[in-house]
DNA sequence: GTCTATAGGCAGATAGAC
DNA sequence: GTCTATCTGCCTATAGAC
């Protein structure tokens, strides 16, 4: 891949979005600043501006490139595992993998602050919750036909407890420091859902 | 009661309270200022100072006043409400009743942000979920003696889950401005505590 | 208790040189 | 692409009058 000359390190813009972002998990999209990203890649917040016009244009395409690389990961997770309940331990595990890093999810995040967020960030964070529950919906439905998994209601209601509950038990494990207190949770979250004979 | 002629309507350090919650429930306790209290007060900035000294202060205050008055709706719950079930559909709905008003749970949002909160509200923070889950703990401890309840696992480990999937659940229904988001994921969460016949 | 006035710092953003 | 310099605005906080 021929590039020219003038960057030989990763892209700015990749790198600028990789510290946005976990300057944005870790203390929240209010609460970093781009004198911090600057400063961090050693380089002035003007030019971070000439490569995002504003704060508002890097928080929008942070959230499209963590959307879009979660996304991957799904696919990788249904391309790697068959089991349904196996899919959602890895679904689990990614929630986990962040929590790991002293990272919120990042739409967990900026749902907290969605309020206080412009309008082009509000559509990208209900874009990433949409997409989690139309895979998780697909993945529940496919395992419950396939007689793997056993739940009440309708696929995307379920759906939305296990987005709302792993999104609560990361919020509340970071505090403590504790992880195994979000494992615990997925635990118990994903572990009423499965038709395993030992259920009763 | 006698109180003297400075103040007719509410303390003024209350009603700051009021302002300031409402403000850090919907906006975030870093999304809001000290003007922003003032203002819609009518007084001034330096006229907060002398009620507290500074904005970490304010922020103790609030959570220290959010937990008190938390926990007084649970001992109420505790005494109006006799079965296990019923118990927890009343706690459900404190925090239906929160999101009602477009608020998150204070001590939510502020679990979003905790790594730039100072020390003093840290802990105020830590304390309302610990004393949360200790009076969540005994409620299923209770329910599963008298044969109410049935779960596995520790009461303890079954509170925390109750805990974070409410937040969340309230943290994701919030962007989408859709209560029955918030009450379908808190039925769900709860109806596998139940030891209803139905069950199986 | 509340005010005016102001300090001192940091925010996001822009103009224009290199 | 990156810089220096600068602007404007908001932030928390304080001194001191009333």
């Amino acid at each position: 891949m021929v590039r020219g000359r003038q960057q030989r390190r990763a892209d700015t813009p990749a790198r600028i979005l990789d510290v946005a972002e976990r300057l944005a998990q870790r203390q929240g999209y209010n609460s970093f600043s781009y004198a911090d990203v600057a400063t961090e890649l050693q380089i002035t917040t003007a030019s971070l501006h000439y490569h995002f016009t504003g704060k508002a244009e890097l928080g929008r395409a942070m959230i499209r490139r963590y959307t879009e690389r979660f996304l991957e990961a799904l696919a990788d997770i249904e391309a790697r595992v068959s089991a349904a309940s196996a899919r959602l331990a890895a679904y689990a595990d990614l929630y986990a993998g962040v929590l790991r890093e002293q990272r919120l999810c990042l739409c967990g995040m900026l749902a907290a602050e969605y309020q206080t967020l412009p309008e082009g960030m509000r559509e990208a964070v209900l874009g990433f919750f949409d997409a989690n529950e139309a895979w998780l919906s697909r993945i529940l439905e496919d395992g419950r036909a396939a007689g793997q998994l056993r739940f009440t209601g309708s696929p995307q209601d379920a759906a939305r407890m296990i987005v709302a509950g792993l999104e609560g038990a990361m919020l509340l494990a970071r505090p403590y420091g504790d992880a195994t207190r979000f494992q615990s949770a997925a635990q118990q979250l994903l572990q009423g859902l499965s038709a395993g004979p030992a259920t009763e």
